[in-house]
DNA sequence: CAATAATATTCCTTGACAGGAATATTCTGT
DNA sequence: ACAGAATATTCCTGTCAAGGAATATTATTG
């Protein structure tokens, strides 16, 4: 706990990481074969996911000479958490509701 | 539609636009609003509702003098459909059975 | 302890991005 | 058409992030 959620966002707008996370969720994966199936070097795929576990959204486990990550859960439920306010928004058609206020307001006071 | 799910995530990603769009949460707003209630200088305003504008987050609406912002429901939508994917992750507790995986792993074969 | 495999870190360079300040644009009312 | 308000754009600058290449670290095996 304690991860911001603009690090989660931020962390997922690099293609790259967002792709690593993709891979994730099939999944635990090496360095090695995360950097193998997205055709990166292995360093920078060290990088991306370095940039990942400050960001919380994933754990390593280190085993015998390789290190297995995987995701974490908690930003992603933030995440479904952060949304569901919006989700509220959408459902409730708030959009027409406003509109009308916008009428209301462009037509400058007019009482029928 | 069309929009890239990592504009999404680079657009939130700074605080400032993720503030907007909390602003915009409770209704539209125009761009003098935004910067007074975010304490930015309005040209700041205007560039970062460009982004959210470019990543389809938000659209404009012109009345008399002012834009009025308010959000795009698509994106936010879009993001829902793709934490889906991993809401079912974490759900089926994946996790222990991966752990499983690697027990097996780690023990190279061995057969009991 | 040497050799090796797997991974991490560092250094460098380049490009993208954010804020500040100034200026341009657009619309309205007269 | 002009003045003023609201907003957008441009230019500049500093910072930060990403890839490439080289090197350092860590753990395993013999």
């Amino acid at each position: 706990m304690g991860f911001k959620i603009t690090a989660t966002f931020t962390a997922l707008g690099e293609p790259n990481r967002l792709h690593i996370v993709e891979l994730l969720r099939d999944g635990p994966l090496t360095v090695g074969e995360i950097a193998d199936r997205l055709q990166l070097r292995q360093p920078q795929a060290s990088k991306h996911l370095r940039v990942l576990l400050e960001a919380g959204l994933v754990e390593v486990q280190p085993m015998a000479n390789r290190r297995i990550y995987k995701l974490r859960l908690e930003p992603f439920q933030a995440l479904d958490a952060w949304l569901e306010s919006y989700r509220s928004v959408w459902e409730e058609r708030f959009d027409n509701l406003e509109n009308y206020l916008q009428q209301l307001q462009s037509e400058e006071n007019k009482q029928n």
